[in-house]
DNA sequence: TTCATTTCTTAATCCAGGTTAATGCACAGT
DNA sequence: ACTGTGCATTAACCTGGATTAAGAAATGAA
């Protein structure tokens, strides 16, 4: 498991590789995301110190995303081992139920509603990235997540 | 791991559950499914022959999940062991793998995109459950997937 | 500092899908 | 055979968020 040092805007990983790596955020911060067939960028997920990204795909499988670095950042990077079977199962059912509630969120709230629960849940990533990937994240448009803001002017 | 029989219509679990259990669908047909704080339901997953449905929580934390029987099935019961570390992490990160590109696909298909998704990738599970159920499943309301079935008269 | 590039916001208009409501079916139970 | 209940479909209307366009504010490079 070897370091790496980044900068901001590095692209780790692009879609349509093998055997794509793990990423542990030492410092700095991450994000996976795709780009569907309209052109649109979609955020899967943002990394930031002590989180772990990659493609949820096993290592022999092309992966579909994105990862690309937000700031500069240092990281520790993992082979993903196909025969590795005795991996430790809790890290994943975590990410299980992260993804789980995800869908959940995307199929049953508003966007006033992503928005509220993503300030909850990660308040910090709210003051690091800009507002159009915030939106990427919530699944709408920079405009719609503007709108939002402006009904409710939280804090 | 012991084998149990369940009707139609019988649930298996509910929300708030601890200590929820693993069920591997030997015959038959499960759903997981959610109910929002507006009373619509949203269902997670379908679980026909030879698959395998839980709530993606660990096994110390209430789930979110109702679980239920679409047909008469027989089933395999199995723990979740909460100290069991040494599982088999491949059929985890495919489940990984199934939720990311649920999410993907919710954040940038259109209904009828993601209804033909589904038509091509489970065309077993139309023939089995109500319409309402797959527009349940695609985040849409039956009425919404009348219409989409209309439009285009696949086969 | 200046100029260029992004980002954010606002506003006008558009549209996919939601809501509501009515109708017709297919069954299950008695 | 009835009657009830749930499912599917259609239609009219509504609305949340997309699209388009423009300008303002922030960021960055030279």
């Amino acid at each position: 498991m070897k370091e790496l040092k980044v900068k901001k805007g590095d692209i780790l990983q692009r879609p349509g590789t093998l055997g794509s790596k793990v990423y542990s955020v030492k410092s700095g911060l991450l994000r996976s995301y795709s780009i569907d067939p309209k052109g649109k960028e979609h955020i899967f997920m943002f990394a930031p110190e002590g989180w772990t990204i990659g493609d949820n795909q096993s290592a022999d499988q092309p992966c579909d995303l994105y990862i690309d670095a937000l700031e500069d950042s240092v990281l520790y990077i993992r082979e993903k081992n196909i025969h590795d079977e005795q991996g430790n199962a809790a890290p994943l059912i975590k990410r299980l139920y992260v993804l789980q509630q995800r869908i959940i969120m995307l199929m049953s709230a508003t966007a006033l509603e992503r928005y509220q629960h993503f300030v909850e849940t990660y308040p910090d990533i709210i003051q690091r990235v800009p507002q159009k990937m915030i939106a990427s994240y919530l699944g709408i448009t920079p405009e719609a997540l503007s709108k939002v803001k402006r009904r409710k002017p939280t804090a």
